[in-house]
DNA sequence: AGGCGCATCATCCAAAAGGATGAGATGCGA
DNA sequence: TCGCATCTCATCCTTTTGGATGATGCGCCT
């Protein structure tokens, strides 16, 4: 039987490029949406078996979000993320969003549908280049950094000082400091700009 | 009378994305080619009108030089740059290395194919998003730093300490703080941190 | 009620970073 | 040859950052 599938892409170029390719395979594209929102609506009437969705989508919602809400809807379509970027803690957004998998979008064409039909049958796809780095992240999680660190780490990463955090967070200097000094804690680094570098490594920022 | 064109994207989907657009238009496509080495190899005797052209080639060259070298061809072929990105930087220098315009992927298909006929023409292409922001730079332009500055600004955006970077470039801490002064002022900016920002931001680094 | 995480603020000290200034060496182009 | 930019290094001084430690108050869970 053939396995039905949505795009998810905010680039109409993409979107056309994985339905050429589709096209001569028995995946069948039965959708397309630009943002998370359509994609939402879409599916919940198309009730494809697996959607294929960007992670970057542009103004709104992004393919995190949009993953969780695809899983929510019953019956739930597989969801597959394709992306050009292979940041760590999206892929491990992504997976404890409930996607089936993640393929960067470098791969040749029948990765994407022998991915596609994998994802149909529940099974997990990874790029296995992204495989191991998934596992080793799970060995070692990110350490959760609280809704004001994180808050104050954004700050750091546009180059403001600990006076102008304070001054923009409407706190003193010394609670600044005491949140920066948890940062690097936690991110076992001696340095704003350490810091600033692991959290983009990471994609925690 | 038909334009040919060259496409260039290290993803397959891309590029099949783009020939499905364009293969619907009197835009024809004679080749494609995943890195800018089989760009210009192809260019030379493929002679192409346009050449589109993304801005990440994976590990190869990027698309810049790739530009600057398909513009030393005889015939040169236009240039056009599509991708999914606006840095700054990046837009002055594909247009310094000979790019006829340049594209942000999630235009309409139309518009793609309009760019092509119209960088055939030597017509200049630019997204109306950032027409202006290239006047802009034009008009302030960015500070130029010297190689130097620029290896001791990527290392500060590794996070690294001066002394890091002064045993890293086998200089002493006093040569790493007299560079650093002088990348701060030309940046005019007043710490490592702005500094990192600034240069991300306008695709300095 | 008690414990816990979090945000808030404070003080003190040490290390790193930044600013000002100057100066020697090299290489390149006018 | 002279001037100019660049890279190198140095000293002196101020500001910023980071580390240690501790305290208060709040909300939440048990």
């Amino acid at each position: 039987m053939t396995t039905t599938v949505l795009l998810v892409d905010d680039h109409p170029v993409v979107r056309s490029g994985l339905r050429a390719v589709l096209d001569t395979s028995e995946v069948q594209v039965v959708g397309e949406a630009a943002t998370g929102e359509e994609a939402i609506a879409l599916a919940s009437h198309l009730r494809p078996d697996v959607v294929l969705c960007d992670l970057r989508l542009g103004e709104g919602i992004d393919g995190i979000h949009t993953t969780a809400a695809l899983r929510a809807l019953d019956p739930a379509p597989a969801v597959l993320i394709l992306t050009t970027f292979d940041r760590d803690a999206e892929i491990l957004g992504a997976i404890e969003a409930g996607a089936a998998g993640y393929l960067l979008k470098d791969v040749a064409p029948d990765e994407i549908i022998e991915g596609i039909k994998r994802a149909a049958r529940d099974d997990v796809v990874l790029a296995p280049e992204l495989a191991a780095r998934v596992l080793k992240g799970m060995r070692s999680p990110l350490p959760k950094l609280t809704e004001r660190e994180i808050e104050v780490l954004q700050l750091m990463s546009t180059g403001a000082a600990n006076k102008e955090i304070a001054r923009t967070l409407f706190v003193t200097e010394a609670t600044v400091k005491s949140h920066i000094g948890h940062i690097l804690t936690k991110l076992d680094v001696d340095s704003r700009s350490r810091a600033i570098h692991v959290a983009r490594e990471t994609g925690l920022i």
